[in-house]
DNA sequence: GCCGTTTTCGGCCCGACTGTTTTCAGTCG
């Protein structure tokens, strides 16, 4: 949302044209610091507005970084960056793409060669001149012809939507080996983060040479494959495997997961405790000299499971959507954990939609569908006329009020509930592209952005959160994941305007979306608000995607009870006002 | 460059893999 990850991105090249030029530490703070502006909730030129001390209450950013994010804002280039552009006259960051290729490489071919971006890389590679620079040889050569195309083409995370399926497999091949006693997804992708930059996979085997062959014979291409971890690329997406014995699959499992936040506050925890805790577990070293004299150093105590990694820490079980520090081990360690929601608890979808916009099926088709996935109840919300909607996909009052009379011919047959409804527009003022004696006809009123999508949304989500007929505020930031950034807005005025007026914030659960994202929905939760979590879906196949929006609520911290659409029909119509 | 119940200086995670090397550097996670 908003800037926050431009900057982070010329922060990361800081990092990358240090670490060329050699030096010490700094690229670590400038990752560090790209890391978390890219996921700070409030927007960059927010908090430039406000000023330097403002911009240094992001984690990890300190003067000197804040001064430069400042300048950037201002200015619209950092002095410091174009110096070091001007000493290194590439692009860094295509070169880096190329897997094997680090920063240190793209300064020697630079020097060596004049590589300064990717033609001139396959050039050199293709001319074989590479192979007779110092340090480099024929393999190295190869490596980088082979791996150049995929560098062209991808350069963005993958969408979690995408990456889990691919997991699904992986997993499933890999079960059909003996060999194979535990197997579970790591990385971000076990926390469900809404794009992941590749699929990590865990095993637990007593024969781990067997499990890395199973793997190599899925269909993709090796990257590279050693005793105890091995690499893929499947449909455009890296996927790691990583091979541990059963004793140690509880200490390699919190270790492979992270976020690295959390594992570094876990490891702050064990030092205090005179312990230490690393892949291969937890170990009491209160009686070692040199505790970081190995990597099993004193005894171990814990590791053959995450629960018990977390006790021997004396903390109860995180779970794993939890693990991005902030401040999850506190509220575990004084025993205020969240009772999360999970998938089983939802009990409905408050947005959809059908033929009469741009939805592939029926009313009556939609309505089976919610039957068959087991909801109680449904709401049939199709796009109304208005800023937005393109090529006369809208339905305009009209029709709704037509529309409606179809859905209660449906929904009187029907097993689950049918509330009849719309997802109306967000004009950039804050009214709503529906006359008001028409919205009142409706059960449920979901509004949504849909156009003018920058700038500040604040008051413009506020205006119609107070909307007397708007029950839903749907996907409020408009985001698409890879696409565009969304409205950047203020959660805590939003969820308050919510929480005033009995209208629920959206988790839009469609895997381009996930809109709120988590750690705006742990900060609406914290400032009152209800969430309701809706698929959007546009075909009952889609009903599915109501997981991606459990996992995200998850990461927001939010319990059964912060969710409308785990309540009883009754009980969502008494919130409708029905 | 950042950070601090070891606080204004001194430390900053580290192991696996690959390819180039005869003991290590770079990359990656």
């Amino acid at each position: 949302m908003s800037r926050n990850a431009e900057v982070a991105a010329l922060l990361e090249e800081m990092a990358d044209r240090l670490e060329a030029l050699d030096v010490d530490y700094k690229p670590r703070a400038y990752r560090q610091a790209a890391e978390n502006v890219r996921g700070h909730t409030v927007a960059v030129e927010t908090l430039a507005a406000e000023g330097q001390d403002a911009v240094e209450e992001i984690d990890r950013v300190g003067e000197a970084i804040a001064a430069k994010i400042v300048e950037y804002v201002e200015t619209g280039s950092i002095a410091e960056l174009e110096e070091l552009r001007e000493q290194l006259p590439v692009d860094i960051e295509a070169l880096t793409r190329v897997e094997g290729v680090g920063p240190k490489t793209v300064a020697d071919l630079y020097e060596a060669l004049g590589v300064q971006d990717l033609d001139d890389l396959e050039a050199a590679a293709e001319a074989g001149e590479i192979q007779e620079v110092k340090g480099f040889g024929a393999k190295t050569e190869q490596n980088i012809l082979d791996n150049i195309a995929f560098a062209r083409e991808s350069h963005e995370r993958q969408l979690l939507g995408d990456a889990q399926p691919l997991a699904e497999r992986v997993m499933d091949h890999l079960r059909a080996s003996d060999a194979v006693e535990r197997v579970e997804t790591a990385g971000s992708l076990r926390r469900w983060r809404p794009t992941v930059g590749d699929v990590d996979v865990l095993v637990a085997t007593d024969d781990r040479q067997a499990v890395v062959d199973r793997f190599v014979e899925f269909d993709a291409e090796t990257i590279e494959a050693g005793t105890s971890k091995a690499s893929l690329r499947a449909n455009g997406i890296r996927v790691d495997l990583r091979v541990v014995v059963p004793d140690e699959w509880g200490s390699a499992l919190l270790y492979f997961t992270g976020s690295k936040d959390h594992n570094i506050v876990l490891r702050n925890r064990a030092i205090e405790r005179e312990l230490k805790v690393n892949e291969y577990g937890v170990f009491d070293v209160s009686g070692v000299d040199d505790p970081d004299s190995g990597q099993r150093v004193g005894e171990r105590v814990a590791g053959e499971t995450e629960a018990a990694m977390y006790a021997a820490l004396e903390l109860p079980y995180i779970a794993p959507e939890m693990r991005e520090d902030r401040g999850e081990v506190a509220a575990a360690a004084a025993g205020e954990l969240p009772d999360l929601i999970d998938e089983t608890d939802v009990r409905g979808d408050l947005h959809l939609h059908t033929e009469w916009s741009d939805g592939d099926d029926s009313v009556a088709e939609m309505v089976a569908g919610a039957e068959e996935f087991g909801h109680d109840y449904i709401a049939i919300s199709d796009h109304a006329t208005g800023p937005g909607m393109v090529g006369g996909v809208g339905v305009d009052d009209d029709a709704l009020l037509e529309q409606a009379e179809e859905v209660r011919a449906v929904a009187a047959d029907a097993d689950v509930r049918v509330f009849t409804g719309v997802e109306a527009n967000i004009a950039p003022d804050g009214s709503v592209s529906v006359a008001d004696d028409v919205l009142a006809e409706l059960d449920c009123v979901v509004a949504s952005p849909h156009a003018s999508l920058d700038g500040d949304g604040t008051d413009r989500l506020v205006a119609a959160c107070e909307h007397p007929e708007v029950n839903v505020l749907g996907h409020p930031t408009g985001r698409l994941l890879n696409q565009r950034p969304g409205l950047d807005f203020d959660v805590e005025a939003v969820a308050e305007a919510a929480a005033a007026n009995d209208t629920a914030l959206e988790i839009n659960a469609n895997p381009h979306r996930l809109d709120l994202s988590g750690s705006y929905v742990k900060r609406a939760i914290e400032a009152g608000a209800t969430l309701a979590i809706d698929t959007d879906a546009h075909t009952p196949a889609s009903y599915g995607f109501v997981r991606f929006g459990v996992h995200t609520a998850r990461r927001g911290w939010a319990e059964p009870a912060d969710v409308l659409t785990t309540r009883e029909a009754d009980d969502v119509a008494a919130f409708l006002g029905l």
